[in-house]
DNA sequence: ATGAAAGCGCTAACAT
DNA sequence: ATGTTAGCGCTTTCAT
């Protein structure tokens, strides 16, 4: 049972006190300011380092407007795909001296909207995956200065880094038809369908299907969860319905290799029998049996160039002035295709 | 070239002043509190969103002293063992609606004790992964409320939480033992080494090699960096110094994959020329072929253990009166054993 | 080298 | 339903 003492938070005039001298004498003890007697100032910061004395945030921040916080809002941090991202943001981050806070959504239209309520109260700046366009939507009436990471279809008067997923896609599915596939299924995200957001990897599969005249409409498509897990369950029900499929695109490499797992486990040969297709090339994916084709993204670059962004609005832009960045996805052509 | 307007912010008074209330009405509003005639509400929101303006968390934050911020440190993001304790953290601050701020430090020394700088101004509390006992006992001096993440042989004044690594490692290599291994190595943490951490990982590998009488001494310790690349570099080099080893101890998962990958790159057999067990399990070493024997930690209960005692520091309780959580990892027996 | 006064932007408590 | 008065804890500016 944790005690519930309320403890006094002690001040700067505590410490003033305790001390003999005034509030601002403690400040430059504190802030290494010079015009003060070195004696002094050791003589201060033992009594403050003695009674526990923290300065507080909120006080510092009000009068030295310096301190920039940027929210990091994500889908989740199990997806390596957004630690990646994380790295760069950090990264960037650091060289300006920001801090960051992290929230989670799970992709959640309820989550999102929340931690879009909560960030406009706590952060100055943000950069964030979002899936709803009411959330997006959200943020911009609060006027919460925002930078969208995978911003594709996204609101176009929000900033934000685009994927170019049209040109990879188009060479990623355009190497399985070179192949000679014919029968290419797509595992996509069921999170995005729910979330009604654009998609313009499956635009493309799409589009294309169509253009080359695959045998294939659009219950070749199994929506899966965001997962390992997930993937390797929509691989179970796409044999269902389809198990003469010879290549399967996934929308991203965790559900690519979650699938590729179900076939292996079924005695499929990959890629002989059938061929994997990723997307977002997560590290982990050059790891798995057979490695992983994929679309690879600089996932760190992505979230650099969001922060930059997000720089742009700090320093006074307009949300239309910041121009968007494009990541262009690299084919990367492993064992399992 | 972004444009650096200076532009002052928009304060209340400002939207008071322009919808012509008082400040309190206009607080009134945009908090969603009762006495306030619908229609002026109404009024003022809209102007509050023309204007852009959003109220300042610093202000907020002196006057209603209800946010709590946490901070996170860890070594690096990019590691699946620190995103799958932040999950835990996250988790369990949402449920506080505490913020959480995250700091990456690579396990440097002069990272580790500018973080520390940089949260003491900034959190309230903070949960931490820190590597070198100058930068706990920095901490500690700032009187930063802190929880360390794997406490082990650290500060014993400070709380966190241990990770029972003598019983699960006395377990594993009991199992690699069982097997009739005997010319046993260890890959161990190079940053930890470097750090002159405590290491309870080593110190049980050294004991039971000694009460076994196992033919292997220090030179059976080779240092790794903490990623797969260093796991696979530095079996390449024990693989120098003793080619007849048939199991490999590593520090973590990372380090145990990237060896297992040099000794199947080298045509070795696994489990049959050479065994791996790796440490903390990771859901990407069940991925990997073969999949890897480990000693698996529940990471994101580690994170939520952390955080229940950061609770408490923060109810007003003292360190000394916060007792340690304790983790207990458990052997996961797979194909590299 | 030190202190006094002013004010950062907001909300709580008390008027009206 | 709205306005006024006091701070929250700190740093800045200006005195001394």
């Amino acid at each position: 049972m944790p005690t519930t003492r309320k403890t006094r938070r002690i001040t700067i005039d505590d410490v003033a006190r305790a001390t003999g001298v005034s509030r601002q004498t403690v400040s430059r003890a504190i802030n290494n300011k010079t015009e003060i007697d070195p004696e002094t100032r050791q003589r201060i910061l033992e009594a403050a380092r003695l009674m526990g004395y923290r300065p507080s945030r909120f006080a510092r921040g009000l009068v030295r407007q310096d301190v920039t916080t940027l929210g990091l809002v994500i889908a989740d941090v199990l997806n390596p795909f957004f630690p990646e991202v994380t790295a760069g943001v950090l990264k960037a981050a650091e060289r300006r001296e920001w801090q960051v806070v992290v929230y989670n959504t799970g992709s959640q239209r309820r989550k999102e909207l929340a931690v879009v309520d909560m960030i406009a109260e706590q952060v100055d700046v943000c950069v964030a995956f979002l899936l709803h366009a009411e959330a997006i939507n959200r943020a911009v009436d609060m006027s919460m200065p925002i930078v969208l990471l995978d911003k594709d279809g996204m609101n176009p008067s929000v900033p934000g880094v685009r994927i170019d997923f049209d040109a990879g896609v188009r060479e990623g599915l355009g190497h399985l038809i070179d192949r000679g596939h014919r029968r290419i299924a797509m595992l996509d995200d069921e999170a995005r369908i729910s979330a009604a957001a654009p998609n313009p990897r499956r635009e493309v599969y799409l589009e294309l299907a169509s253009r080359h005249g695959l045998p294939v409409d659009e219950s070749w498509i199994e929506p899966a969860a965001n997962s390992v897990a997930g993937g390797a369950a929509a691989m179970e029900r796409l044999l269902e319905v389809h198990p003469d499929v010879t290549a399967v695109f996934a929308y991203n490499d965790l559900i690519a290799i979650g699938a590729q797992r179900t076939a292996v486990r079924r005695g499929l040969r990959v890629p002989d029998d059938c061929a994997f297709l990723g997307c977002d090339g997560l590290s982990l994916s050059e790891l798995v049996e057979p490695p992983l084709t994929t679309l690879h993204i600089d996932k760190p670059r992505l979230g650099e160039l969001a922060v930059e962004q997000a720089a742009q609005l700090v320093a006074g832009a307009e949300p239309h002035e910041v121009p968007d960045s494009v990541v262009r996805p690299e084919l990367l052509l492993r064992g399992s295709t």
